[in-house]
RNA sequence: GUGGAUGUAGCUUAGUUGGUUAAAGCGCCGGUUUGUGGCACCGGAGACCGUGGGUUCGAGUCCCAUCUUCCACCCCA
Protein backbone atom coordinates (compact mmCIF):
# COMPACT_ATOMS: atom_id res chain seq x y z
CA UNK A 1 0.00 0.00 0.00
CA UNK A 2 1.65 3.35 -0.98
CA UNK A 3 1.65 6.45 1.27
CA UNK A 4 -0.50 8.73 -0.62
CA UNK A 5 -3.43 5.99 -0.49
CA UNK A 6 -3.27 5.38 3.47
CA UNK A 7 -4.87 7.12 5.74
CA UNK A 8 -2.88 9.72 8.23
CA UNK A 9 -1.34 8.16 11.19
CA UNK A 10 -4.00 8.71 14.30
CA UNK A 11 -7.15 9.02 12.10
CA UNK A 12 -9.87 6.38 11.40
CA UNK A 13 -12.22 5.42 8.19
CA UNK A 14 -15.69 4.51 9.73
CA UNK A 15 -16.72 1.95 7.26
CA UNK A 16 -20.31 1.36 5.88
CA UNK A 17 -20.66 -1.39 8.36
CA UNK A 18 -20.02 0.38 11.39
CA UNK A 19 -21.58 3.98 10.45
CA UNK A 20 -24.74 3.22 12.12
CA UNK A 21 -22.99 1.84 15.67
CA UNK A 22 -21.60 6.03 15.37
CA UNK A 23 -25.11 7.24 14.29
CA UNK A 24 -27.02 5.72 17.22
CA UNK A 25 -23.99 7.07 19.62
CA UNK A 26 -24.67 10.81 18.23
CA UNK A 27 -28.35 10.06 18.37
CA UNK A 28 -28.83 9.30 22.07
CA UNK A 29 -26.47 12.27 22.65
CA UNK A 30 -28.56 14.84 21.32
CA UNK A 31 -31.30 13.89 22.32
CA UNK A 32 -30.95 13.22 26.06
CA UNK A 33 -29.20 16.13 26.06
CA UNK A 34 -32.55 18.16 24.23
CA UNK A 35 -34.76 16.49 26.89
CA UNK A 36 -32.15 18.47 29.44
CA UNK A 37 -32.80 21.60 27.56
CA UNK A 38 -29.54 21.82 25.59
CA UNK A 39 -29.71 22.68 21.69
CA UNK A 40 -26.87 21.69 19.04
CA UNK A 41 -24.57 24.69 18.26
CA UNK A 42 -22.29 24.03 15.61
CA UNK A 43 -18.57 25.92 15.38
CA UNK A 44 -15.77 26.12 12.88
CA UNK A 45 -13.34 23.21 13.14
CA UNK A 46 -10.81 26.13 13.08
CA UNK A 47 -10.38 29.42 15.10
CA UNK A 48 -7.39 31.62 15.47
CA UNK A 49 -4.69 30.10 17.40
CA UNK A 50 -5.39 32.85 20.33
CA UNK A 51 -8.87 30.93 20.84
CA UNK A 52 -6.68 28.22 22.29
CA UNK A 53 -3.68 29.36 23.41
CA UNK A 54 -5.11 31.85 25.52
CA UNK A 55 -7.57 30.18 27.05
CA UNK A 56 -6.46 26.20 27.46
CA UNK A 57 -3.77 27.24 28.73
CA UNK A 58 -0.22 28.24 27.91
CA UNK A 59 1.23 25.54 29.99
CA UNK A 60 -0.86 22.65 28.92
CA UNK A 61 0.85 20.30 26.51
CA UNK A 62 -2.39 20.42 24.45
CA UNK A 63 -1.64 23.88 23.36
CA UNK A 64 2.56 23.67 24.03
CA UNK A 65 2.82 20.46 21.77
CA UNK A 66 -0.26 19.22 20.25
CA UNK A 67 -2.00 21.83 18.28
CA UNK A 68 -2.36 21.51 14.80
CA UNK A 69 -1.08 25.01 13.93
CA UNK A 70 -0.80 26.96 10.09
CA UNK A 71 -0.25 30.34 8.56
CA UNK A 72 -3.47 31.09 5.62
CA UNK A 73 -2.71 32.52 2.83
CA UNK A 74 -3.64 36.03 4.69
CA UNK A 75 -0.74 34.88 7.21
CA UNK A 76 -3.03 34.26 9.63
CA UNK A 77 -2.45 31.80 12.88
CA UNK A 78 -4.72 29.38 12.25
CA UNK A 79 -5.03 26.09 14.57
CA UNK A 80 -7.47 23.22 14.30
CA UNK A 81 -9.66 22.97 17.36
CA UNK A 82 -7.64 20.54 19.60
CA UNK A 83 -11.22 20.81 22.01
CA UNK A 84 -14.84 22.44 21.51
CA UNK A 85 -15.20 24.91 24.70
CA UNK A 86 -13.05 27.29 23.74
CA UNK A 87 -15.00 28.06 20.21
CA UNK A 88 -18.29 27.24 21.58
CA UNK A 89 -17.76 30.14 24.41
CA UNK A 90 -16.12 32.88 21.48
CA UNK A 91 -19.29 31.92 19.58
CA UNK A 92 -21.55 32.75 22.44
CA UNK A 93 -19.69 35.77 22.92
CA UNK A 94 -19.66 37.02 19.80
CA UNK A 95 -23.52 36.63 19.14
CA UNK A 96 -24.57 37.39 22.09
CA UNK A 97 -25.85 34.41 23.47
CA UNK A 98 -24.68 35.26 27.37
CA UNK A 99 -26.70 38.20 26.75
CA UNK A 100 -29.94 36.49 26.12
CA UNK A 101 -31.63 34.84 28.98
CA UNK A 102 -29.63 32.79 30.91
CA UNK A 103 -28.60 29.71 31.17
CA UNK A 104 -28.06 28.80 27.73
CA UNK A 105 -27.33 25.49 26.97
CA UNK A 106 -25.42 24.13 24.05
CA UNK A 107 -24.50 21.00 22.85
CA UNK A 108 -21.94 19.71 19.93
CA UNK A 109 -20.67 17.03 18.05
CA UNK A 110 -17.86 17.37 16.01
CA UNK A 111 -14.09 16.29 15.16
CA UNK A 112 -11.09 17.54 17.78
CA UNK A 113 -7.43 17.28 16.06
CA UNK A 114 -4.19 16.72 18.41
CA UNK A 115 -0.64 15.82 17.11
CA UNK A 116 -0.35 12.91 19.76
CA UNK A 117 1.13 9.65 19.55
CA UNK A 118 -1.74 7.53 18.60
CA UNK A 119 -2.23 4.12 21.37
CA UNK A 120 -5.65 2.98 22.53
CA UNK A 121 -8.21 5.31 22.79
CA UNK A 122 -6.21 7.89 21.25
CA UNK A 123 -6.11 9.42 17.98
CA UNK A 124 -5.19 12.37 16.07
CA UNK A 125 -7.95 13.11 14.82
CA UNK A 126 -11.00 12.43 17.18
CA UNK A 127 -14.97 13.35 17.84
CA UNK A 128 -16.23 14.96 20.85
CA UNK A 129 -19.64 15.09 21.78
CA UNK A 130 -20.18 17.68 24.88
CA UNK A 131 -22.02 20.20 26.49
CA UNK A 132 -21.95 23.55 28.28
CA UNK A 133 -24.03 25.50 30.45
CA UNK A 134 -23.71 29.06 30.27
CA UNK A 135 -24.78 31.64 33.01
CA UNK A 136 -25.57 29.09 36.40
CA UNK A 137 -23.79 29.20 39.36
CA UNK A 138 -25.84 27.07 41.74
CA UNK A 139 -24.61 23.80 41.98
CA UNK A 140 -27.73 22.20 40.54
CA UNK A 141 -25.85 23.16 37.33
CA UNK A 142 -23.62 20.77 38.34
CA UNK A 143 -25.48 18.26 38.67
CA UNK A 144 -27.70 18.39 35.97
CA UNK A 145 -25.12 18.50 33.44
CA UNK A 146 -23.12 15.01 35.08
CA UNK A 147 -26.69 13.58 34.56
CA UNK A 148 -26.60 14.01 30.80
CA UNK A 149 -23.30 12.40 30.90
CA UNK A 150 -25.06 10.25 33.08
CA UNK A 151 -28.19 9.21 31.32
CA UNK A 152 -26.27 9.19 28.01
CA UNK A 153 -24.01 6.29 29.06
CA UNK A 154 -26.82 4.62 30.92
CA UNK A 155 -29.31 5.12 27.91
CA UNK A 156 -26.36 3.27 25.55
CA UNK A 157 -26.42 0.45 28.28
CA UNK A 158 -23.24 1.39 29.46
CA UNK A 159 -22.98 -0.54 32.89
CA UNK A 160 -19.45 -0.62 34.40
CA UNK A 161 -17.96 2.84 34.87
CA UNK A 162 -17.72 5.39 37.70
CA UNK A 163 -18.08 8.55 38.48
CA UNK A 164 -15.36 10.94 39.94
CA UNK A 165 -15.53 14.25 41.02
CA UNK A 166 -13.58 16.68 42.71
CA UNK A 167 -13.06 20.10 43.44
CA UNK A 168 -10.17 22.51 42.41
CA UNK A 169 -11.52 25.72 44.03
CA UNK A 170 -11.50 28.67 42.79
CA UNK A 171 -7.89 31.18 42.00
CA UNK A 172 -8.32 32.30 45.46
CA UNK A 173 -8.06 28.95 47.35
CA UNK A 174 -6.08 27.39 44.90
CA UNK A 175 -3.27 29.98 45.77
CA UNK A 176 -2.62 28.67 49.11
CA UNK A 177 -3.30 24.93 48.01
CA UNK A 178 -0.61 24.98 45.71
CA UNK A 179 2.19 26.55 47.59
CA UNK A 180 0.71 23.96 50.28
CA UNK A 181 1.41 21.33 47.74
CA UNK A 182 4.76 22.59 46.60
CA UNK A 183 6.08 22.68 49.98
CA UNK A 184 5.13 18.90 50.64
CA UNK A 185 6.67 17.68 47.38
CA UNK A 186 9.39 20.35 47.92
CA UNK A 187 10.20 17.87 51.04
CA UNK A 188 10.37 14.58 48.79
CA UNK A 189 11.85 16.09 45.66
CA UNK A 190 14.53 13.30 45.37
CA UNK A 191 11.85 10.17 45.42
CA UNK A 192 10.01 12.16 42.64
CA UNK A 193 10.19 10.93 38.64
CA UNK A 194 11.76 13.23 36.54
CA UNK A 195 8.46 14.61 35.03
CA UNK A 196 7.14 15.03 38.05
CA UNK A 197 10.17 17.37 39.45
CA UNK A 198 9.21 19.02 36.03
CA UNK A 199 5.55 19.54 37.38
CA UNK A 200 6.41 20.57 40.25
CA UNK A 201 7.62 24.16 38.85
CA UNK A 202 5.04 24.00 36.34
CA UNK A 203 1.69 22.61 37.57
CA UNK A 204 2.26 21.02 41.01
CA UNK A 205 -1.14 19.61 40.75
CA UNK A 206 -0.57 17.32 38.09
CA UNK A 207 1.97 14.99 40.41
CA UNK A 208 -1.24 14.42 41.85
CA UNK A 209 -2.47 12.16 39.09
CA UNK A 210 1.21 10.89 38.41
CA UNK A 211 1.16 6.98 37.66
CA UNK A 212 4.37 6.17 38.81
CA UNK A 213 3.90 3.97 41.70
CA UNK A 214 6.25 6.27 43.79
CA UNK A 215 4.85 9.34 42.95
CA UNK A 216 1.14 8.02 43.41
CA UNK A 217 2.38 6.94 46.79
CA UNK A 218 3.54 10.16 47.59
CA UNK A 219 0.42 11.76 46.62
CA UNK A 220 -1.23 9.66 48.81
CA UNK A 221 -0.28 11.54 51.76
CA UNK A 222 -0.17 15.03 50.17
CA UNK A 223 -2.03 17.86 51.02
CA UNK A 224 -6.11 17.24 50.03
CA UNK A 225 -7.64 20.49 47.57
CA UNK A 226 -10.97 19.81 49.46
CA UNK A 227 -9.21 20.84 52.87
CA UNK A 228 -7.83 24.11 51.24
CA UNK A 229 -11.05 24.83 49.59
CA UNK A 230 -12.29 28.66 50.63
CA UNK A 231 -16.00 28.78 52.42
CA UNK A 232 -17.79 29.83 49.26
CA UNK A 233 -15.99 26.33 47.70
CA UNK A 234 -16.71 24.46 50.24
CA UNK A 235 -20.57 25.07 50.17
CA UNK A 236 -20.46 24.97 46.41
CA UNK A 237 -19.17 21.39 46.39
CA UNK A 238 -21.39 20.47 49.05
CA UNK A 239 -24.36 21.43 47.12
CA UNK A 240 -23.19 19.75 44.39
CA UNK A 241 -22.91 16.25 46.42
CA UNK A 242 -26.07 17.05 47.79
CA UNK A 243 -27.65 17.20 44.39
CA UNK A 244 -25.93 14.29 43.06
CA UNK A 245 -27.20 12.27 46.21
CA UNK A 246 -30.54 12.74 45.81
CA UNK A 247 -30.68 12.46 41.98
CA UNK A 248 -29.47 8.74 43.01
CA UNK A 249 -25.94 9.09 41.56
CA UNK A 250 -23.18 7.01 42.37
CA UNK A 251 -19.77 8.65 42.83
CA UNK A 252 -16.71 8.88 44.46
CA UNK A 253 -14.71 11.75 45.51
CA UNK A 254 -11.49 11.56 44.05
CA UNK A 255 -8.92 14.03 45.45
CA UNK A 256 -6.45 12.56 41.90
CA UNK A 257 -8.92 14.30 39.88
CA UNK A 258 -7.07 17.15 38.24
CA UNK A 259 -8.15 18.30 34.58
CA UNK A 260 -5.29 18.70 32.05
CA UNK A 261 -6.51 22.36 30.64
CA UNK A 262 -6.14 25.35 32.71
CA UNK A 263 -9.46 27.17 32.85
CA UNK A 264 -11.22 24.42 35.44
CA UNK A 265 -12.56 26.22 38.71
CA UNK A 266 -14.16 24.08 41.42
CA UNK A 267 -16.20 20.96 40.44
CA UNK A 268 -14.34 18.59 38.24
CA UNK A 269 -15.23 15.33 37.24
CA UNK A 270 -14.66 12.05 34.95
CA UNK A 271 -16.21 8.94 34.05
CA UNK A 272 -13.79 6.54 33.88
CA UNK A 273 -13.53 2.47 32.68
CA UNK A 274 -11.33 0.03 33.34
CA UNK A 275 -12.33 -1.95 30.18
CA UNK A 276 -9.76 0.65 27.44
CA UNK A 277 -6.87 0.56 27.94
CA UNK A 278 -4.18 3.46 29.70
CA UNK A 279 -6.48 6.54 27.93
CA UNK A 280 -9.34 5.32 30.01
CA UNK A 281 -11.59 8.58 30.89
CA UNK A 282 -14.56 8.45 28.60
CA UNK A 283 -16.24 11.72 29.60
CA UNK A 284 -14.14 14.58 31.30
CA UNK A 285 -15.52 18.11 32.41
CA UNK A 286 -15.92 20.79 35.23
CA UNK A 287 -16.75 24.65 35.99
CA UNK A 288 -14.95 27.11 34.09
CA UNK A 289 -16.61 30.12 36.07
CA UNK A 290 -14.11 32.89 34.61
CA UNK A 291 -13.13 31.54 30.61
CA UNK A 292 -16.09 33.68 29.74
CA UNK A 293 -14.94 37.00 31.08
CA UNK A 294 -11.59 35.95 30.67
CA UNK A 295 -12.66 35.43 26.20
CA UNK A 296 -14.04 39.02 26.61
CA UNK A 297 -17.38 38.58 28.13
CA UNK A 298 -19.41 39.67 30.80
CA UNK A 299 -18.48 37.48 34.15
CA UNK A 300 -20.35 33.99 33.17
CA UNK A 301 -20.36 31.60 34.85
CA UNK A 302 -20.02 27.86 33.29
CA UNK A 303 -19.73 24.23 33.19
CA UNK A 304 -19.27 21.48 30.84
CA UNK A 305 -18.29 18.08 29.68
CA UNK A 306 -16.62 16.37 26.58
CA UNK A 307 -17.62 12.80 26.01
CA UNK A 308 -14.95 10.65 23.34
CA UNK A 309 -17.24 9.09 20.87
CA UNK A 310 -14.38 6.24 19.73
CA UNK A 311 -13.30 5.75 23.45
CA UNK A 312 -17.23 5.12 23.97
CA UNK A 313 -16.90 3.33 21.03
CA UNK A 314 -14.14 1.18 22.33
CA UNK A 315 -15.63 0.92 25.69
CA UNK A 316 -18.85 -0.83 24.02
CA UNK A 317 -17.14 -3.18 21.87
CA UNK A 318 -14.54 -4.38 24.57
CA UNK A 319 -17.41 -4.76 27.02
CA UNK A 320 -19.71 -6.27 24.68
CA UNK A 321 -22.61 -3.55 25.45
CA UNK A 322 -25.08 -4.78 22.66
CA UNK A 323 -25.91 -2.01 20.33
CA UNK A 324 -29.15 -1.75 18.08
CA UNK A 325 -28.47 -3.62 14.80
CA UNK A 326 -28.07 -1.73 11.62
CA UNK A 327 -31.73 -2.05 8.94
CA UNK A 328 -31.80 -3.85 6.35
CA UNK A 329 -33.18 -3.48 2.28
CA UNK A 330 -36.76 -4.10 2.81
CA UNK A 331 -36.93 -5.20 -0.68
CA UNK A 332 -34.96 -6.53 -4.09
CA UNK A 333 -36.24 -6.11 -7.09
CA UNK A 334 -34.66 -8.78 -9.69
CA UNK A 335 -35.36 -7.63 -13.64
CA UNK A 336 -34.85 -10.13 -16.31
CA UNK A 337 -34.02 -8.19 -19.50
CA UNK A 338 -33.52 -4.55 -20.53
CA UNK A 339 -37.98 -3.72 -20.63
CA UNK A 340 -37.72 -5.63 -16.89
CA UNK A 341 -34.94 -2.64 -15.54
CA UNK A 342 -36.57 -0.02 -16.67
CA UNK A 343 -39.82 -0.87 -15.15
CA UNK A 344 -37.56 -1.94 -12.26
CA UNK A 345 -36.17 1.27 -11.78
CA UNK A 346 -39.95 3.46 -11.97
CA UNK A 347 -41.38 0.55 -9.07
CA UNK A 348 -38.26 0.77 -6.91
CA UNK A 349 -38.31 4.88 -7.43
CA UNK A 350 -42.40 4.84 -6.04
CA UNK A 351 -41.84 2.41 -2.94
CA UNK A 352 -38.75 4.54 -1.91
CA UNK A 353 -40.59 7.43 -1.97
CA UNK A 354 -42.63 5.93 0.86
CA UNK A 355 -39.90 5.02 3.35
CA UNK A 356 -38.84 2.09 2.25
CA UNK A 357 -35.14 1.02 1.42
CA UNK A 358 -35.40 -0.36 -2.36
CA UNK A 359 -32.48 -2.34 -4.37
CA UNK A 360 -32.51 -3.36 -7.98
CA UNK A 361 -30.05 -4.46 -10.31
CA UNK A 362 -26.80 -2.87 -11.43
CA UNK A 363 -24.84 -4.60 -12.96
CA UNK A 364 -26.74 -6.60 -15.22
CA UNK A 365 -26.60 -9.59 -13.70
CA UNK A 366 -28.88 -13.05 -14.30
CA UNK A 367 -31.37 -13.97 -11.98
CA UNK A 368 -29.32 -16.81 -10.22
CA UNK A 369 -26.51 -14.20 -9.51
CA UNK A 370 -29.08 -11.20 -8.35
CA UNK A 371 -30.99 -13.74 -5.64
CA UNK A 372 -27.32 -14.16 -3.93
CA UNK A 373 -26.52 -10.69 -4.21
CA UNK A 374 -30.26 -9.54 -2.32
CA UNK A 375 -29.05 -12.78 0.01
CA UNK A 376 -25.54 -10.93 0.87
CA UNK A 377 -27.39 -7.33 1.46
CA UNK A 378 -30.60 -9.48 3.69
CA UNK A 379 -32.93 -7.99 1.88
CA UNK A 380 -36.30 -8.65 3.49
CA UNK A 381 -38.23 -9.58 0.58
CA UNK A 382 -37.16 -10.21 -3.01
CA UNK A 383 -39.38 -9.85 -6.37
CA UNK A 384 -38.77 -10.94 -9.91
CA UNK A 385 -39.79 -8.96 -12.29
CA UNK A 386 -39.41 -10.93 -15.76
CA UNK A 387 -41.59 -11.40 -19.37
CA UNK A 388 -44.45 -13.19 -17.09
CA UNK A 389 -45.14 -10.20 -14.75
CA UNK A 390 -44.64 -7.90 -17.15
CA UNK A 391 -47.49 -9.51 -19.59
CA UNK A 392 -49.90 -9.79 -16.26
CA UNK A 393 -48.61 -6.86 -14.43
CA UNK A 394 -48.53 -9.40 -11.53
CA UNK A 395 -45.45 -10.59 -9.49
CA UNK A 396 -44.71 -12.45 -6.21
CA UNK A 397 -43.23 -10.90 -3.09
CA UNK A 398 -40.75 -13.61 -1.34
CA UNK A 399 -39.80 -13.45 1.92
CA UNK A 400 -36.12 -14.42 2.23
CA UNK A 401 -36.40 -15.99 5.82
CA UNK A 402 -39.53 -18.41 5.55
CA UNK A 403 -39.72 -18.87 1.54
CA UNK A 404 -43.16 -18.03 1.33
CA UNK A 405 -44.39 -15.88 -1.78
CA UNK A 406 -47.43 -13.83 -2.05
CA UNK A 407 -48.27 -12.19 -5.21
CA UNK A 408 -48.94 -8.67 -5.74
CA UNK A 409 -50.47 -6.36 -8.50
CA UNK A 410 -47.63 -4.48 -10.03
CA UNK A 411 -49.47 -0.91 -9.51
CA UNK A 412 -50.08 -2.25 -5.22
CA UNK A 413 -46.85 -3.78 -4.25
CA UNK A 414 -46.33 -0.97 -2.04
CA UNK A 415 -49.20 -1.67 -0.26
CA UNK A 416 -48.27 -5.82 -0.11
CA UNK A 417 -45.12 -4.66 1.00
CA UNK A 418 -46.18 -2.58 3.70
CA UNK A 419 -49.00 -5.17 4.95
CA UNK A 420 -45.84 -8.04 4.65
CA UNK A 421 -43.24 -5.60 6.62
CA UNK A 422 -45.40 -4.56 9.27
CA UNK A 423 -46.50 -8.65 9.75
CA UNK A 424 -43.36 -9.78 9.88
CA UNK A 425 -42.32 -6.98 12.35
CA UNK A 426 -45.45 -8.16 14.60
CA UNK A 427 -43.89 -11.24 14.44
CA UNK A 428 -40.56 -10.43 15.93
CA UNK A 429 -41.75 -8.77 18.62
CA UNK A 430 -44.32 -11.74 19.50
CA UNK A 431 -41.35 -13.69 19.38
CA UNK A 432 -39.09 -12.01 21.87
CA UNK A 433 -41.91 -11.69 24.46
CA UNK A 434 -42.32 -15.71 24.32
CA UNK A 435 -38.80 -15.91 24.86
C1' G B 1 8.91 13.28 22.06
C1' U B 2 10.70 8.06 24.65
C1' G B 3 10.24 2.79 24.79
C1' G B 4 8.44 -2.40 23.25
C1' A B 5 5.92 -5.43 19.52
C1' U B 6 4.33 -5.67 14.34
C1' G B 7 4.03 -5.48 8.72
C1' U B 8 3.15 -11.69 2.98
C1' A B 9 -3.82 -11.28 -1.91
C1' G B 10 -9.81 -7.42 0.60
C1' C B 11 -9.41 -10.43 5.63
C1' U B 12 -6.78 -14.44 8.69
C1' U B 13 -2.43 -16.82 8.13
C1' A B 14 1.70 -20.73 5.90
C1' G B 15 6.38 -20.04 3.73
C1' U B 16 11.41 -25.24 6.33
C1' U B 17 19.33 -23.94 7.19
C1' G B 18 18.56 -17.57 1.79
C1' G B 19 17.60 -21.43 -4.16
C1' U B 20 13.20 -21.66 -10.10
C1' U B 21 6.48 -19.53 -11.95
C1' A B 22 5.09 -17.08 -3.23
C1' A B 23 0.69 -21.27 -0.73
C1' A B 24 -4.04 -22.01 1.85
C1' G B 25 -8.79 -20.82 4.17
C1' C B 26 -12.47 -16.99 4.22
C1' G B 27 -14.35 -13.20 1.02
C1' C B 28 -15.14 -11.61 -4.24
C1' C B 29 -16.61 -13.01 -9.54
C1' G B 30 -18.47 -16.91 -12.70
C1' G B 31 -20.43 -21.89 -13.73
C1' U B 32 -23.27 -26.76 -12.34
C1' U B 33 -30.92 -26.65 -18.05
C1' U B 34 -31.38 -17.36 -18.36
C1' G B 35 -37.34 -18.19 -13.71
C1' U B 36 -35.51 -17.74 -7.61
C1' G B 37 -30.73 -16.96 -2.40
C1' G B 38 -28.59 -19.95 1.87
C1' C B 39 -25.79 -26.07 1.02
C1' A B 40 -22.41 -28.80 -2.15
C1' C B 41 -19.09 -29.31 -6.32
C1' C B 42 -16.08 -26.94 -10.32
C1' G B 43 -13.48 -22.77 -12.30
C1' G B 44 -11.49 -17.62 -12.18
C1' A B 45 -9.55 -12.89 -10.76
C1' G B 46 -6.54 -10.99 -7.00
C1' A B 47 0.35 -10.01 -3.74
C1' C B 48 6.01 -5.53 -7.26
C1' C B 49 6.04 -10.13 0.32
C1' G B 50 5.21 -1.91 4.07
C1' U B 51 9.09 1.38 1.58
C1' G B 52 14.29 2.51 0.38
C1' G B 53 19.15 0.93 0.62
C1' G B 54 22.90 -2.98 1.53
C1' U B 55 25.17 -8.25 1.83
C1' U B 56 24.91 -12.35 -1.96
C1' C B 57 25.61 -15.66 -8.15
C1' G B 58 20.63 -15.49 -5.82
C1' A B 59 16.59 -12.16 -0.48
C1' G B 60 9.59 -12.85 1.56
C1' U B 61 13.74 -15.13 4.46
C1' C B 62 20.15 -11.89 6.62
C1' C B 63 21.81 -6.40 7.89
C1' C B 64 20.68 -0.98 8.15
C1' A B 65 17.38 2.98 7.67
C1' U B 66 12.47 4.73 7.25
C1' C B 67 7.17 4.51 7.57
C1' U B 68 2.54 2.23 9.25
C1' U B 69 -0.28 -0.31 12.84
C1' C B 70 -0.68 -1.95 17.97
C1' C B 71 0.60 -1.31 23.25
C1' A B 72 2.84 1.53 27.22
C1' C B 73 5.16 6.30 29.06
C1' C B 74 3.70 11.33 28.63
C1' C B 75 -0.99 13.80 27.92
C1' C B 76 -6.16 13.78 27.69
C1' A B 77 -11.72 12.81 25.52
Amino acid sequence: MSEINRAIKGTNDVLPKDSHKIQFLEKTMLETARLFGFREIRVPVFEHTEVFSRNVGDTTDVVQKEMYTFLDKGGRSITLRPELTAGVVRSSIEHGLIYDALPQKVCYIGGCYRYEKPQAGRLREFHQFGIECLGAASPSADAEVISVAHQILNKIGIEKISLQINSIGCPECRKDYQAALKDYFEKNIDKLCDTCKDRLTRNPMRILDCKSPVCSKLAENAPKVIDYLCDDCKKHFEGVKAHLDSAGLKYTVNPQIVRGLDYYTRTVFEFISGDIGAQSTVCGGGRYDALVEQMGGNPTPALGFGMGIERLLLLIENSNTPLPKDKTCDLYIAPMGEKASIKATEIANKIRFDGFEVQTDLCGRGLKAQMKYADKINAKFTLVLGDNELDTNTAEIKDMTTGTKTGTSLDKINDTLLSLVLNSALENVTDSIIE
